[in-house]
DNA sequence: GCGACGCATTGACAGTCGTCGATATATACG
DNA sequence: CGTATATATCGACGACTGTCAATGCGTCGC
């Protein structure tokens, strides 16, 4: 989702080259972490989005599409825009039901979502 | 920092018109948390950045851009960069020694930014 | 002073994101 | 069938993001 180019290295470099500017030992970063979480975060990255995942949560069930755009500040296409980027990524689904699409949050997906977000966070410290 | 256009409504309509096509309670969605976190996950949603609060965090003190610079896969503006967000959200503050500027995180403004993280995340059980 | 160094800023570029009108698709109801 | 309704997709637009070379700025050592 994002541009990412390139990997990020996983020490900080000793500066062999004069003397070190910090002091302490070299820190390691989880990379395959790193990159994992910030996907999630990209996602989360949107107020639509949160909205979204809040209410079907709420709801612990099944919401109508146009129960989300009504409750939300942009067209019918944007809902389904969003709503498309999250099932995308797996952490909804939908059912149909004649006319209406009902979606739902996958908690199995979005289990290992929060595990990885409360790891990166919980890191803040 | 994002391209937010509007503000998310609090409730599902009632959809006067035709029935209701979910039933329950109508969610409600604390607007201002969500777009507090929303912009909190912005800056949390590119690895160099993760990358740089980690390796902060765990050095717990400051951190020489220099060092920065050789653990990260981006040249020294982007480094720069990112760093000025991360200031200029008040994330992390600098001390210039010489030469050098020494970054550190400010954990009176980081432990917010997990409550109100942590608080999102949680919500999606 | 001068040059070297560390970092910040600028400016430009390509790529991506969010949005919405228009349109397509699909279902239901006469 | 035709029409209405619900959702998805398309296409275009403007705005933003990430990146880096070039440049500026401040500090040190000489």
């Amino acid at each position: 989702m994002t541009k990412r180019t390139a990997r990020v290295i996983v020490e900080v470099p000793d500066r062999t080259r004069g003397e070190r500017c910090s002091p302490g030992p070299r820190p390691l970063v989880d990379l395959d972490a790193l990159e994992r979480a910030s996907a999630d975060f990209e996602l989360l990255a949107h107020p639509v989005r949160l909205a979204i995942l809040a209410i079907l949560v709420r709801r612990g069930g099944e919401v109508c599409v146009c129960d989300l755009e009504g409750a939300l500040p942009v067209k019918q296409p944007t809902v389904s825009h969003h709503l498309r980027l999250l099932r995308e990524a797996g952490w909804i689904d939908t059912v149909r039901k004649g006319v209406w699409a009902y979606y739902f949050v996958r908690p199995d997906v979005v289990a290992p979502v929060r595990d990885r977000v409360r790891r990166v966070v919980e890191g803040l410290r």
